[in-house]
DNA sequence: ATTATCTATAGATCTATAGATAATGC
DNA sequence: ATTATCTATAGATCTATAGATAATGC
């Protein structure tokens, strides 16, 4: 009946997995008061530990911040990959790459994105997660430059244009009051991002309706939460204190 | 020769204003370490004092991001009132909007626009800011609706057209690597903004050009640094403690 | 035996206050 | 006397480790 182990001292409610709860109590905390300013008590404390009982799930306090880093990232990664090999035009594929990344930063209660505007996020221990980050703004301007080559985008040769476009999907983690992707954000922002780019309107009305059609048939977005079961949580690099 | 007061331990070498330079050090070490991560100690070594003689400056460690918030903002909220007043068409005067707006938040070394994003920034103490902030957002939101009203932006009345706008400005801030406001990301990004909202090619230079006529006559931009000298920083309100 | 948790605590912080001290100004 | 700084420190943290304990599994 009872689970392996002693008892917790405040009895766990749901008996979900502790390394999916501690993330998700950790993403909360973290973005609404800070990474240094969230200890790790309150941390155990909202799963119902003690606090020394975290480091059996997580041997330091960063490795929590890298884990959730890491998931901020692989959906978004994993698509381009998706992408790469689909036959949609760069528009559609912009499009879609736009949607999904903005639902990703800001679906769930927990607003991945902003984890990534932590300060601590840019010490020198988290170096693999900028540098995966790049790969994806790479991809951006890939798809960017493509297009405009093609002649698919009148305004993507124009100075910072890609910047741009992806300071658009990332403006979703900043806005406050927040944003809600339940709503018709990520498709909004989508749009923008066309028009932005002097798609003209019949052009971007196709894209949308394509790229609608691509989401559905894709394999869904789901960083936290959802993601119970899978099990090859691999995640980041192992990284090393130096 | 020597000023009034007991001499430093480690004297100061250029003797500007301690409390200028403390912002300025403080700015510093928020955006790059985060503000609980950023100890007073740490602020007073940047600055060539001990730890505790920060407090002959400021009260609580509180009192230095508050400060730092208010001219985050203040140069922006000034300029709605100028703009309001001058006889700019809505075109013209959101680009000058946006353009100084972005000049505001990532010119000078500090990119001052990033403490907004310091989670610690959205605690209850700070709810001044927010509101003002909030006044801010109104003034984009007015600007946009007017001028979709008198037909100048095409795509002004679409969802969320106007805190894409916003979020477009704001995502200087995000950006990295970081933007320097030294090159032409203002002006690229207002033109950017105008374009989203589907001002048409000839429009959008008039508007430009009338853009950096105005900001020409107009009072420059510095909220640290330059900001020497006026003395009436009276700042935020006080904000007590409860 | 293995596992998940607990209690206790070492050692390193960190903020803010109290009160001394070393200058100038009058 | 006034000012700007200093030294010393109280009191409250916070992270991570050591080792005990209370369950199940075999």
């Amino acid at each position: 009946m009872s689970p392996v182990g002693r008892p917790r001292v405040s009895p766990r409610s749901s008996a979900g997995d502790p390394r999916e709860e501690i993330l998700a109590a950790a993403a909360d905390l973290f973005c609404t008061a800070g990474y240094t300013a969230t200890s790790t008590r309150a941390i155990a404390q909202a799963v119902g530990l003690r606090q020394a009982s975290l480091f059996h799930y997580y041997s330091r306090k960063e490795a929590i911040l890298a884990e959730l880093l890491d998931r901020t990232l692989r959906p978004a990664l994993d698509l381009t990959r998706r992408l790469g090999e689909a036959e949609l035009g760069a528009e559609a594929a912009l499009w879609v790459l736009v949607e999904r990344d903005v639902t990703n930063l800001c679906s769930g209660p927990h607003n991945l994105g902003a984890l990534q505007l932590l300060p601590e996020a840019h010490a020198s221990q988290f170096a693999w997660f900028w540098s995966r980050r790049q790969q994806l703004i790479d991809f951006y301007h890939r798809q960017i430059h493509d297009g405009a080559d093609a002649g698919l985008f009148p305004f993507g040769a124009l100075p910072y244009a890609p910047d741009l476009v992806f300071g658009l999907v990332e403006s979703v983690i900043t806005a406050s009051p927040p944003v809600r992707a339940d709503r018709d954000v990520p498709a909004s922002v989508a749009d923008a991002a066309l028009r932005m780019l002097g798609v003209p309107l019949v052009r971007l009305r196709r894209a949308h309706r394509n790229g609608v059609h691509f989401s559905e048939h894709d394999q869904p977005f789901s960083a936290l939460g959802a993601a119970e079961g899978n099990g090859q949580s691999v995640g980041c690099p192992e990284h090393k204190t130096t």
